[in-house]
DNA sequence: AAAAAACTAGACTGGACCGTCTAGTCTAAT
DNA sequence: ATTAGACTAGACGGTCCAGTCTAGTTTTTT
């Protein structure tokens, strides 16, 4: 009935209430994925939202479900374009090109690799977090294009045996050294051109390896 | 002249003093690595080593300090392997082969886990560290590999334009989707079997993508 | 206008923890 | 035996922080 566990108790849940829950989450995200979970204070929280403490325990649990709230709404918000199925046009190369460009604008963006450092260092402190995050963003996408991929296997374009397992494979490729090299924030995030010339080598490999001989 | 900044007055670096030292750095390195930077307690890392705390601090300055102490000594036990140039046979699959398992071996195994975790988390208050073990590990695995591809397209036996870039493609491939679902810890460590799959998958891709026509 | 609900500012509690200090014990060298 | 240095156990000061409480103000509803 109440949307979280025991906080809910704001008679409208639209309006001013809406603004001001979405100002104290907005304040939130910039906190946490700013600082990370452990030296994030809720008087910051309450300082960056121009909110009295109070307030934000009356909208929240508290830190936990705080932090719970920020990182399911950012992975809402985040990773709803790569959760879409792509437009499919007949021409792999291009298609794939799409999908591996919209990938890497979510995930090496600065907000992206926020959300994902943070999971990263609370996944022992919330697993239920990491688990929602996986299957929302990289599952749903290696799900959406193992579709794309098994339809041109069956339209004989390329060969691929398990679809899902070369989604994956694409993924990691496009990934590549860039991200490790962004999760050690050894990188700021990368210009157009070297995006760009990740998804190309990503898109030449693959389409080499599942070619019809 | 000292090894460490201030805190090293211990007369014969050897012997009962190295053995303390030592217990302590194991130590250090079970409670940093097994809660966090954040979690861990000098107290915790007392406890565990069976000694006062004050001892701690005569052999290193402070909990950075200890911390930087413990990520360097890992990072030369662990990546030390994957650093050294792999003998290679004359059969490039099985060359691969065996430089990309002695690779997942490490980097899988919860303890190359857990370093990179940490280092993942920390990066924005160490970020020499997160530099030092990217040179130590990934770029030294992947410089090994390139030398090596190099000399396969010198021989005409693969076709490698972009030697470096090659082999970090090969890592990415390697890494795969395990990775990121060990990152986020959802998976346990993974069987030999496994690992040889993903070994297969990545040095089947590779060559297709690098094979000379 | 009056009552109720939401909000603010700031004090406060209780606990965790880093780093230091004290006082005393153990070991090894002289 | 004495002396110096390493070590132990535990207390302590100072800081930081989550979450609560109080008292007063603003906004909304009736």
């Amino acid at each position: 009935m109440a949307r979280s566990s025991t906080a809910a108790k704001h008679g409208a849940e639209n309006g001013a209430a809406r603004s001001k829950r979405d100002s104290i989450l907005d304040a939130a995200t910039r906190v946490f994925l700013g600082c990370g979970y452990g030296d994030a204070s809720m008087d910051a929280v309450a300082r960056e939202a121009g909110v009295a403490k109070q307030t934000i325990y009356s909208y929240f649990d508290g830190k936990d479900a705080l932090f719970e709230a920020i990182v399911r709404d950012k992975c809402d918000q985040l990773l709803e374009p790569i959760g879409l199925p792509e437009a499919r046009g007949n021409d792999p190369e291009t298609a794939l090109a799409r999908t591996a460009r919209r990938f890497l604008d979510v995930v090496l963006a600065p907000e992206g690799m926020a959300l994902f450092r943070a999971l990263v260092a609370e996944c022992g402190r919330f697993p239920n977090l990491a688990e929602a995050f996986y299957r929302s963003g990289p599952l749903l996408a290696a799900g959406n294009l193992a579709d794309y991929l098994a339809e041109l296997d069956r339209k004989g374009i390329l060969k691929v045996d398990d679809p899902l397992r070369a989604a994956r494979l694409f993924f990691a490729l496009l990934r590549g050294d860039l991200y490790i090299r962004r999760l050690l924030d050894l990188d700021s995030e990368p210009k157009a051109a070297e995006v760009e010339r990740a998804v190309a080598d990503a898109v030449r490999v693959f389409l080499a390896a599942h070619a019809r001989r």
